[in-house]
DNA sequence: AACACCAACTGGTATATACCAGATTAACTT
DNA sequence: AAGTTAATCTGGTATATACCAGTTGGTGTT
């Protein structure tokens, strides 16, 4: 008799998944209810529960239950894909929802980063980007207004790199990237219906135009269980 | 009152971190200890203390204590800097260890990425890597030994970009590179000394010739607190 | 000095229980 | 039919307690 209850319950439920008795989205019996049937109290199944979320496994909605999570998109970010066409071509259905959009004044980090002078008008801009209808991302945006002009007067929902193109005739080349495995932020758990505190992806981007100016500085917090990065090298 | 006493005690021992009251590597006292001094029960305790790991401010040793996280390096694949290379340069000491290394037959998996035939004879190799003695991640590779004649004879703990150099004037070039955040499987916990089943980073990494041959394919897992990728792209 | 052993200490797993807070649903109003 | 209210269901936080399983450090041997 292996003791390690909650292990047993997370290889349950995690061949359950594999085998797609529990499909993509559906959601697991309550907390209690499982508890009930393996004859196991709460703190043990949601032990194992938390195990199979930071396996990628399953997501919880906050006071509404645990679901199954659907498969991870891949992200290729030296493809200059953007988000709604990577989604699509993916198969599933992206959509992006505006929280907020205002001229700031330049702090020292984005002026120093943009190589503006601190102050300098910026267009922030904060949205909630979902999958399927799961939000899955939330991206904090400093765009160089400099180059852009007009820019806020755009339907910025839409894909930037399109409205680049179509308004500009810029694209997206050179950037600079970096990720992080971390905990989640307050403003990003909040906003996508995450319990605080728990693992993500961070990611961090700085989109030059081709003439190596600072077009934009993006923050962005996944789910982690949303997505796989991937990129090809090629020197 | 603000409740959540758990996020308390996080923020506290967050700020003694930051502040550098608590040096990196420094250990923590023990969780009962804690308990007493804050009046609060193990569970608790516990619940504030993996919400720090999750933020990457402190890590685990299997029933030895808990530890403040040093910095995380920075890696950039792009830069076909070895891993002894890079964390040199950034101040701290590398170490590799090597766990095993056999001239195995490629399964259908390896055999596809590198072009060959099922059964063709690959050499696996299993490294344990750490940075200032501290063991950050575990990495198995299999090695394309048709390429590289005699391989198997060589120190396979040193850096095998310099290897390739020296003795087949080689070099790393293009690569495919897929991240992800996961937990650790227990193949990695256990030679990390880590409690199972916590999140880490998975990079599998798929290394090719100047003239586009699979040379290696690479799964590695690392602690998440331990590294930051970092990726320039350049068209 | 080297070894074997044991007690003490650490985190790991688990039970039993309670109350809180947000989400959902059913019942009741208007 | 639409809006309000209350009961119920969900996960979130917390106490108190117990025993298990590696690690550590000291004790006593050799």
């Amino acid at each position: 008799m292996s003791l390690k209850h909650y292990r047993h319950l997370q290889e349950h439920f995690h061949s359950l998944i594999r085998n797609k008795v529990l499909e993509a989205g559906s959601k697991l019996p309550s907390e209690r209810e499982i508890g009930e049937q393996f004859k196991l109290t709460r703190v043990t199944v949601r032990q194992a529960l938390q195990s199979l979320e930071m396996e990628g496994m399953v997501y919880r909605q906050n006071r509404r239950g645990w679901f199954v999570s659907p498969p991870a998109v891949v992200y290729d970010p030296a493809a200059h894909l953007s988000f709604n066409i990577f989604v699509t071509e993916q198969g599933y259905t992206p959509h992006t929802e505006k929280l907020q959009q205002t001229l700031v004044a330049a702090d020292s980090e984005v002026a120093t980063k943009m190589n503006l002078a601190v102050g300098t008008p910026v267009l922030f801009l904060h949205r909630r980007r979902y999958i399927d209808n799961r939000p899955v991302l939330i991206e904090k945006m400093y765009i160089n207004t400099t180059l852009l002009p007009g820019i806020e007067e755009e339907d910025l929902t839409q894909s930037l790199s399109q409205l680049l193109a179509r308004k500009y005739q810029m694209s997206y080349r050179d950037m600079d990237l970096s990720f992080k495995a971390t905990s989640l932020p307050e403003e990003a758990t909040s906003a996508l219906g995450i319990t605080a505190g728990q693992s993500g992806l961070n990611i961090e981007r700085i989109n030059y135009t081709q003439d190596k100016q600072v077009l934009e500085i993006d923050y962005e917090y996944w789910r982690h269980d949303a997505v796989t990065i991937q990129i090809a090298i090629r020197d």
